[in-house]
DNA sequence: CACCAGCTTTACGTTTACGTAAACTTCATG
DNA sequence: CATGAAGTTTACGTAAACGTAAAGCTGGTG
């Protein structure tokens, strides 16, 4: 009679997730801990929805630019936070500051060193011609 | 008759470093430790040159790229490195592709968060000044 | 000379982000 | 029904990057 499931809600296990992101179950959980995920419950079981596949992607994002767990959690609550103060606004976008400054400054490293990397390559290069020529 | 001092060579004290680059010298003690840092000494103390600065602003700049330790060390590594084997060239080579791999998803990913805290800093924007008109 | 600021070593403590093992439940399947 | 795969909780272990005393040398200054 029901076992009603809506259409447009895709559901996965944690291993799922696992498999896809390449990452452990351990870890999955993990950040469930940290509070950076919510999954619903079947039984015991954790089940994943669409909104928590994106966000275990945003953590994931976060992670390859350093950020701490606690630092995507913050992030996340400026999305979800309430605005509807407008003190909570201006230190919400005071904290948005913050983070493009520090964005940027990673852009300025990541292009120093990618110059340096495509000097060495060069280099390097040249050697092996000479070596082997 | 001596205390000769090359001109050009400036020296520094851990506390000269420390304050400059704003860390502890716990950490640049640390930096040492790890190979990474490897200054001359008079008597038991630590006396840094303009190398060793250079390297120190390279160990910081790779931490905010979120570098490990031992990775920017392998980066040094990769300068100083004796390249007169053809096979430790390309091994070397194939190090600096994968270094720079990384280095451009990262770029990607900060574009794509600059993005997304543009939009929400917009976003907050929009409701500061319609809160407050 | 006494003293203090600044240097040193040694060593245990702490945080973050998991790894790893143990012991248990649940569900489908031969 | 037993068994194996996949899930769960609990809990101790670990690597990296320092923090934080503690205890001692050392060179210049009043």
């Amino acid at each position: 009679m029901n076992m009603i499931k809506k259409a447009s809600q895709a559901n996965y296990s944690i291993s799922d997730l696992s498999k896809e992101f390449d990452i452990t179950t351990r870890s999955i959980r993990f950040y469930e801990d940290q509070g950076l995920l919510a999954p619903t419950r079947r039984g015991q079981t954790r089940i994943y929805n669409q909104r928590d596949k994106v966000r275990l992607k945003l953590i994931l994002r976060g992670k390859r630019l350093g950020f701490s767990l606690a630092e995507t959690g913050r992030l996340f609550e400026l999305y979800d936070a309430d605005k509807s103060s407008a003190t909570q606004l201006a230190s919400m976008m005071e904290l948005i500051a913050k983070k493009k400054d520090d964005l940027k400054q990673q852009l300025d490293d990541i292009n120093a060193v990618l110059i340096e990397l495509n000097d060495l390559e060069d280099n390097c290069q040249n050697i092996l011609t000479t070596l082997t020529k």
